[in-house]
DNA sequence: CGCAGATGAGACATTGGTGTCTCAATTTGG
DNA sequence: CCAAATTGAGACACCAATGTCTCATCTGCG
């Protein structure tokens, strides 16, 4: 079954998206079987790391389906991504920081997949009137996928209550840390 | 002269923020020197690390000095911060990816005193109420430096150009990402 | 109970990177 | 111009992680 995979692939994120060069003895304790199992599932490290990364961008694809992201006005559409991301939060930060899955043509296409939604997103709320334009779209997209990254990281440290994590990533990446004058 | 260690140092930052496990020979290759040389200047790779982790930390204390971020009112204070720290972001984004750095208790001690520096910044801001307070001065930290790294490996792979970054992470952060409509 | 399949523990060879060495070539300094 | 020092290129041993194997143990099922 599938689910055993995942489970394992789920225990390997939460060791690799701290200490990417951890050995496979440690994911495989992680992951509460030996070395020897963990090599019949994978057949090797690389290949592991290769699933990690495509588990991760198949549940942040289920995000964006899920938060349908083309649909209604841009700003909800951004806040039901972040309710949609946030419990997978830790494999985009192992995406993040794994630059050499990108090696990988069908993994680097598949992101180009996803992240051209997220930038479809920003493109049609600056069109919308509902995100600024000074900041380009490209950059919003990335700099949006860095926070979802950091929650992760603080989560996974203890740094940030996972109950809060959502609200911190909405209000910060939309209103900004700036108090706003508009309340009197 | 330290200047030929610091340059070595700059040289590896620039392969190591995007592949942290680059082999030796590579780091060297790109310092313009041998592997031989290399080994010279700094005993090992753990050294070679160590040191150019130090260095981000370096450089990151002297932009927080440079931007003089406990004096004034906080954003101002802020905004010199963004633009003191933007020509390190890649040293920046090396120490957000290497969390083995703070196995070491020296390097970690010198974090955690920046890291206090920057969470005393925005606690002074939520004070005089620039800052919001429905974030917490540690996540507005947390994520203002995940927000310099970012920044980091986006100039540095070409996907933002250098003269835009420093507007673009004070924009982002302080601002966030929805458009105001306070001026009709 | 007995069998088939799966798992864990450990041994073993392989390998790629690292650390160390030597020596020739180059540069520096007198 | 020569001597000293530094560097680069390469050879070499070492080591740790990986990949592969065997075998004992456990589990599920007839």
């Amino acid at each position: 079954m599938a689910t055993d995979r995942d489970s394992v692939l789920e225990a390997a994120v939460g060791v690799l998206s701290r200490r990417p060069t951890a050995h496979l003895d440690e994911i495989a304790r992680a992951a509460g079987i030996s070395r020897a199992t963990l090599h019949r599932i994978f057949p090797g490290r690389e290949a592991l790391i290769r699933e990690v990364g495509a588990l991760g961008l198949r549940r942040f694809s289920a995000a964006l389906d899920t938060a349908r992201v083309e649909e209604g006005n841009a700003e909800a559409a951004l806040r039901r991504l972040v309710d949609a991301v946030v419990p997978d939060a830790a494999l985009c930060a192992f995406l993040a920081g794994e630059n050499q899955l990108y090696d990988d043509p069908e993994i680097n296409d598949l992101w180009e997949l996803q992240d051209a939604r997220v930038r479809a997103l920003f493109l049609r709320g600056q069109k919308e009137g509902a995100f600024r334009v000074e900041l380009s779209a490209g950059w919003l997209s990335e700099a949006f996928f860095d926070l979802v990254a950091g929650i992760g990281w603080a989560v996974q440290e203890g740094r940030l209550a996972p109950r809060e994590s959502a609200f911190s990533l909405a209000e910060l990446f939309l209103g900004g840390a700036l108090r706003r004058p508009d309340t009197p």
